[in-house]
DNA sequence: CCGCCTTTGAAGGTA
DNA sequence: TACCTTCAAAGGCGG
C-alpha cells in the first residue's frame, strides 16, 4: 500500500482503489458534511425511484447488480460532488478525523470491556462503536494520538510486524508492549495457550481466559436469548443453555471499511434519519470512496492491527471457520430440491435433458421410457453428466 | 424466525 | 496468478 510502504507490501486490499484516487487527484474532495450528508440522500433516493420507475438502467443501478465490475467509476462519484461543490464551502482541512478519532475497541481493550461487562443484561451486542465524543480514555494506546496523522511504520512497532504477515501467525509475540495492554490483561497470555483450540481457550460467555472478553467472540444466538429475557422466558432459556453449552463463534476481523462503518453509522443514522442498513451502507461506501488516502490509511492501519490481534488471540482460527453456515444450509435446500425424485420433469427440464431417454445425473431419475420397475430395482447407478 | 439487502476488504479455494 | 466465494456489521423488511 502506497500509505503503508514500510512492510514492503503490506496485507492490505483496495489498492487499485487508492491507485485511482491517487490519479483523480481526490485531495480537493473535502466536502462539508450536512452538504454531504444531504447529497448522498438525494442521490439515494433519486437512485432508488431510478431503480422502480426506470427498469434496469445499465450502469446506472446502485442496486443489487451494481456489483463492484458494474459501479459506476469513482470519478464519476468525485466529478459529481464537485460539480455539486460549486455551491458549497470547502473545508479548509476538512479530514472527518481531524479533531478526534475514536479508535477501536481492540485498542482499547480495558476500559471498555471493562465497562461492557457491566453493561445491563439488555445489552447483549458488543458495543464496537464506542467513545465517538471527546477524547478517547484510551487515546493514548492508539498508536498515533488524535491529531497525529497516521505514521505508516510506527516506531514502537516490532519489525516483524509491520512486515506482511500473510498466513504467520506470531506465536509468541508480546503483544502487551505493542497494545499497551495493562499488566493482568492480554500480556498474559503465555506463548503455549496459542495452540489450544480457541474452544478451550474461552470461557462460557465467551470471554477470554485473560478476562477480556473479545468483540469477535460471540455466543451463539446471543439475540434469541436475549429475547427470551425480554419475553420472561428467563428460567427456560438458562436451563436450555445448562443443557446445551454452545461454542461462541470467532468472529472475522473486521477490515478498514467496516471499521469505517462502525464510526460512522450512527452519525449518517443521525443526520439522514434513515435506519436501512442497506440505504446506509451505500452512503457509506460512497464516503469511503470520498476519503483521502490519509483518512483510509488509519482504517488500513487499524484493520491491519485488528488482524494480528486476532491472530495472536486465536492462532488456531481460520477465516474458513465460518464458512459456509449460511450458504452451505442454502445449497444444501438447493440440491435437496435437485434431488427431490418427486419432479424428475422438472428436473430434466432444468438441465436440458431430453424427458424420454436421458439419464439425470444430479437427481439420478430415469427418464420416462424406462419402466418403474426399473427406477424401483436401481439396477445401479446412471451415467453422470 | 430466517434470509435478503448493501457496502468494501480479507482470506480461502479453485482453475 | 487471477478469479470466485464467503464472511464480517447493521437493521429494516418480507415471506
Amino acid at each position: 500500500m502506497p500509505q503503508l510502504s514500510s512492510g514492503g507490501g503490506d496485507d492490505m486490499g483496495a489498492n487499485d482503489e487508492m491507485i485511482a484516487f491517487k490519479d483523480e487527484g481526490e485531495q480537493e474532495e473535502k466536502i462539508q458534511e450536512n452538504a454531504f450528508t444531504e447529497r448522498d440522500l438525494a442521490d439515494l433516493k433519486s437512485s432508488l425511484v431510478n431503480e422502480s420507475e426506470i427498469s434496469q438502467s445499465p450502469g446506472a443501478a446502485v442496486g443489487p447488480v451494481a456489483r463492484r465490475g458494474q459501479q459506476p467509476e469513482p470519478r464519476c462519484y468525485v466529478e459529481k460532488h464537485r460539480e455539486h461543490l460549486n455551491g458549497v464551502t470547502k473545508q479548509q482541512d476538512g479530514g472527518m478525523y481531524k479533531t478526534s478519532y475514536p479508535g477501536y475497541p481492540f485498542l482499547m481493550l480495558p476500559d471498555p470491556y471493562l465497562q461492557s461487562s457491566s453493561m445491563p443484561p439488555s445489552s447483549n451486542k458488543v458495543s464496537v462503536v464506542q467513545q465517538s465524543h471527546g477524547m478517547h480514555p484510551l487515546s493514548s494506546l492508539l498508536p498515533y494520538g488524535p491529531n497525529e496523522h497516521f505514521s505508516p511504520s510506527p516506531p514502537h512497532l516490532p519489525t516483524d510486524m509491520s512486515q506482511k504477515t500473510g498466513v504467520h501467525r506470531p506465536q509468541s509475540q508480546d503483544i502487551s508492549g505493542f497494545y499497551s495492554l495493562p499488566p493482568g490483561s492480554v500480556g498474559q497470555i503465555s506463548p503455549s495457550m496459542g495452540w489450544f483450540p480457541h474452544s478451550l481457550m474461552l470461557g462460557p460467555s465467551g470471554m477470554h481466559p485473560t478476562g477480556i472478553p473479545h468483540p469477535a467472540i460471540v455466543p451463539p444466538s446471543a439475540k434469541q436469548e436475549h429475547d427470551h429475557y425480554d419475553r420472561g422466558m428467563k428460567p427456560q432459556g438458562e436451563a436450555k443453555r445448562e443443557k446445551e453449552p454452545k461454542k461462541p463463534v470467532i468472529k472475522k476481523p473486521l477490515n478498514a471499511f467496516m471499521l469505517y462503518m462502525k464510526e460512522m453509522r450512527a452519525k449518517v443514522i443521525a443526520e439522514c434519519t434513515l435506519k436501512e442498513s442497506a440505504a446506509i451502507n451505500q452512503i457509506l461506501g460512497r464516503r469511503w470512496h470520498a476519503l483521502t488516502r490519509d483518512e483510509q490509511a488509519k482504517y488500513y492501519e487499524l484493520a491491519r492491527k485488528e488482524r494480528q490481534l486476532h491472530m495472536q488471540l486465536y492462532p488456531s482460527w481460520s477465516a474458513r471457520d465460518n464458512y459456509g453456515k449460511k450458504k452451505r444450509r442454502k445449497r444444501e435446500k438447493q440440491q435437496d430440491s435437485n434431488t427431490d425424485p418427486g419432479s424428475p420433469k422438472k428436473c430434466r427440464a432444468r438441465f436440458g435433458l431430453n424427458q424420454q431417454t436421458d439419464w439425470c445425473g444430479p437427481c439420478r431419475c430415469v427418464p420416462e421410457t424406462l419402466s418403474y420397475n426399473l427406477q424401483l430395482t436401481k439396477i445401479g447407478n446412471p451415467p453422470k453428466h
